[in-house]
Order: structure tokens, then C-alpha cells, then sequence
RNA sequence: GGAAGGGUGGCCGAGCGGACGAAGGCAGCGGUCUUGAAAACCGUAGACGGCCCCGCCGUCCGUGGGUUCGAAUCCCACCCCUUCCGCCA
């Protein structure tokens, strides 16, 4: 959400924000709607003064034994409008707040402008893809050969878009999260939590999710809660509505969670192997920080997300999304892409945002500098670090030998328990 | 699921329908004292919003309704927390 105050002051700024991401707002209406409010309050709030005054000269005369009757009667007519002018009141507030959570945070000035994804800008390459003296199978296909992926039965249990991973899979997926949730809390000095996989509405709305993509969540029916899209819900949310000692800040945290997507949009895409599915791991890495430090921050995070990458020596790029295709609540926005062989391209593994107020203003997190000194709000950041299905994808894809057989990156071997290799039975 | 208790300012904690934005304490800020600090004492002190914006006004005591000239205080619904019982991994 962005400051109304900014908003009145700058219109113009608003206006061009959104024209270069390409999102309809009906800028004039949210203009109007808030001139309109803000003199009904006025109007309002004179007659609640005058009603104040009133009382108060009642309950003195009643104190001292006199007779308030008159005063009383004339009262009541005021209480009657007042009663009614709240509601017009109510009403404008209402298509205000509306209005003003519809419109996405506004381009950081750095990012670069465009239409779509063909528009994104690279910024940096690590690796070189590797030159296959064979012709590599795509990790689906590799998955099921090796015993380990098992699309099928998902099917059959749950439906299209699910999987089971089976034997030194599932044990991988476990390797990798255990392997990043360790690199991030030992090395990149970010607090582990372990958050609730599901949440409320307030919570939806303060990240952004809500009002505008409930039909890409899903709901638990009987409740009032979603099954989470990511870690970022839960774990942003986790300050909310409080006022944090700026001693505290900058606060790192990282957490695991399994992320649920309806992705109604998304029919007919992706719609072979782990790149895309309802249900997928993620350890996804948050940042609550002072205003003036974000952009820096935002550096940091993406490196810490490419650590991941660089020591589990898969080839990747960063590009820098341009302004049609950053999400809703980011100003900003770094997506890692990992080469994957199968695609014969880039694709996306981690995508790291600066937020900047604007759902620190949604879920009212905010800092004091001193004790004492005024209440601001902290700039929030997010990335993947990494998702997790798409990195088990990759690793089989850029370490599969001729024979059929997965090499597993050295980083991981502890993890799994001395195991070097996955090959197929037999 | 059942029973009881409870949600008040950064924290703790009082609060017969009218003098309550709210006692008191802690923390904070400014000052006195001190070589300095601590202690003590004095003062100050919330958030949000509106306006004719160095001030005035309004709103906020879990949330939403209701009663009333007037609600932290009364009524209704809901949410959350704690404890006990049951059930359960």
C-alpha cells in the first residue's frame, strides 16, 4: 500500500509509476474518492466536537442538581445526524481503502523498463553450461528411470501437478533444504523459523496476496485460513502490527515451509516434471531493515541466494525484471535463473525483492531510531533461497552421466549420507 | 469438543455511564544534583487521522454491532490468549 499523503502530493508520480508497469488504476477515482472523504470528516468531525462540548456541559449541570432536558433533546437531533454522516463517511473510507490496496507499489527508478519477461534485463552470468557429449534427458524423464520421481501415483492420490519422490529423492529434496537452511543461518547470519503452513486473512493481505489473487491460493475449507503460497506470509507477518527497537534491525530470518499455488492461470504450462506444480518446498529468506539500507540489502540477499547456487556448481544468471513484469507489492526485483538442460535456457529458481514500505504499511510494521523518536515503517525483503523442487530438477539435469546415473554435487554428499551417486537399480 | 478466567498506552497494571486518553509502576526523553556515573527529586511523555497545521479538532481501552445527550465502563455476536477436563501425533 502506498502513503495516501504521497499520493495527494504527487498524482503525477503515481500516475507515470503505473504507466510504466502497464497496470490500469483508476488513479482519478482513488484522487476523488479521497478529496470527498476528507470533507465529509471534515464536516463530521465538527458536529462530534460540538456533540463533545455538549455532553460535557450536561454531565456538569447534572452534577450540580440542575435540569439538562433541553439540552438533551437538542442533542439527540445532532446524534441522529451524526449517525447518518458516519455512515457516508464509512462509505467513502471503505471504496477508499478499496481502491488503495488495488494499486501495486510504484518502480524503484534503477528498474528497467519493459512490457513482459522478453523485456527483462541480465546482469550478471556464473558457470558455463555444460557440453554434453550425449544426449541429456530432461529430469522427468531421468527421475522416473531412476525410481526416485513418481508423477503417476501423485495422479492417482492427488491429482495433476503433484508428485511423490521416492528413495534418494525425497531424500535429495530433504538434503537440499537441510543444506541451504544451514548455509543461510550459519554463514548469512539469518534466524531460523519454522512457521505456521497456514494463514489468516490480515496476514494475506499485509504481503499483498489479498484482496487481489485469492484464486491463486487455496483455501482450507471450514476455516478462515490459506494454505501458504510461500514463507514470505508467515514470516514477514511475523512482526506485524508492532513497533521494533531500530537496535534490533536489520532483522535476517529464513525459513522452510512447502508452498501451495492454484496458479489458475497457469493450464497448459510446464506441464511436465517439477517446474511447476500445486505443491512445492521452498527455504525462503526475509529481511526487516531500515529504510536507507534497502537497495544495499536487496544486493546482499540476491548474493546470498546465489551462494546456493555457485556452491552446488549449477550454471545460473541474474536478471533484473523489468517494470511490466514485476509483482504486485515489489519495487524492485532480482530473479535468479538456473540453466536447465531440459529447456535449453534459463529458467527461474529465486526471486529476490525490495518491497520497500509497502507491505510494512499493509501489515503495520514499523521502528523507532531512538527510544523516543517517531514510529517509521521498515523496508521488507524477500527471496527464494532457493525453491527447492526446481533446484532437485536442475541437479539431475546438469550432473546426469551417459549411463542414466546422477552424480550428487559434493556440498550435498554429507547430507546424503555418503551417497555420490544415484544410478538405476539393476 | 466441554468448563472457567482474561484481552486497557513500549511493557506491567487500576479503572461506581459524565471531571478518563485513561491512576500507579517500569522503561524512555529533558532537567536538578554530581568531577562523571548511579541513586534521589522535578518535569515531559502514546498511536492514527483531519483542518484555517508552530496550534485546534476527531478517533483509538481485542474486533464488529447495539443502548444512551454521553460508553473503557451496560447489552449482543465474534476473535484471540491462559488454565483445567476430554481426545489425540
Amino acid at each position: 500500500m502506498l502513503d495516501l499523503k504521497w499520493i495527494r502530493a504527487h498524482p503525477d508520480a503515481l500516475k507515470e509509476g503505473m504507466r510504466r508497469r502497464g497496470a490500469e488504476v483508476p488513479v482519478d477515482e482513488l484522487i476523488e474518492v479521497d478529496r470527498a472523504w476528507r470533507e465529509k470528516l471534515t464536516a463530521l468531525e465538527r458536529l462530534k466536537a460540538e456533540r463533545n462540548e455538549a455532553s460535557e456541559a450536561i454531565g456538569l449541570a447534572k452534577r450540580q442538581g440542575k435540569d439538562a432536558s433541553e439540552a438533551i433533546e437538542r442533542m439527540r437531533e445532532v446524534a441522529a445526524r451524526i449517525k447518518a454522516m458516519e455512515q457516508e463517511v464509512e462509505g467513502l473510507e471503505a471504496r477508499l481503502k478499496e481502491l488503495l490496496l488495488q494499486v501495486p507499489n510504484i518502480p524503484h527508478a534503477s528498474v528497467p523498463d519493459g512490457r513482459s519477461d522478453a523485456d527483462n534485463v541480465e546482469v550478471r552470468r556464473a558457470g558455463e553450461p555444460r557440453q554434453f557429449g550425449f544426449e541429456p534427458k530432461p529430469h522427468w524423464e531421468l527421475g522416473v528411470s531412476l525410481d526416485i520421481i513418481d508423477f503417476e501415483r501423485a495422479a492417482k492420490v492427488t491429482g495433476a501437478r503433484f508428485a511423490f519422490l521416492k528413495g534418494l529423492g525425497a531424500r535429495l529434496e530433504r538434503a537440499l533444504i537441510q543444506f541451504m537452511l544451514d548455509l543461510h543461518t550459519r554463514e548469512h547470519g539469518y534466524t531460523e523459523l519454522w512457521p505456521p503452513f497456514m494463514a489468516n486473512d490480515a496476514s494475506m493481505t499485509g504481503t499483498g496476496q489479498l484482496p487481489k489473487f485469492a484464486a491463486d491460493m487455496f483455501r482450507v475449507e471450514g476455516t478462515d485460513y490459506y494454505l501458504i503460497p510461500t514463507a514470505e506470509v508467515p514470516v514477514t507477518n511475523y512482526r506485524m502490527g508492532e513497533i521494533i527497537d531500530g537496535a534490533e534491525l536489520p532483522l535476517y530470518y529464513t525459513a522452510y515451509s512447502p508452498c501451495f499455488r492454484a496458479e489458475a492461470g497457469a493450464h497448459g504450462r510446464d506441464t511436465r516434471g517439477l517446474i511447476r506444480q500445486h505443491q512445492f518446498d521452498k527455504v525462503e529468506l526475509v529481511k526487516l531493515v531500515k529504510p536507507e539500507t534497502s537497495y544495499d540489502e536487496l544486493e546482499s540477499l540476491v548474493r546470498d541466494a546465489e551462494d546456493v547456487l555457485q556452491r552446488l556448481g549449477l550454471p545460473y544468471r541474474v536478471v533484473a525484471l523489468c517494470t511490466g513484469d514485476l509483482t504486485f507489492s515489489s519495487a524492485k526485483t532480482y530473479d535468479l535463473e538456473v540453466w536447465m538442460p531440459s529447456y535449453g535456457r534459463y529458467v527461474e529458481i529465486s526471486s529476490c525483492s525490495n518491497f520497500e514500505d509497502f507491505q510494512a504499511r499493509r501489515a503495520e510494521i514499523r521502528f523507532r531510531r531512538e527510544p523516543g523518536a517517531k514510529a517509521e515503517y521498515v523496508h521488507t525483503l524477500n527471496g527464494s533461497g532457493l525453491a527447492v523442487g526446481r533446484t532437485l530438477a536442475a541437479i539431475l539435469e546438469n550432473y546426469q552421466e551417459e549411463d542414466g546415473s546422477v552424480r550428487i554435487p559434493d556440498v550435498l554428499v554429507p547430507y546424503m549420507g555418503g551417497v555420490e551417486r544415484i544410478a538405476p537399480a539393476g
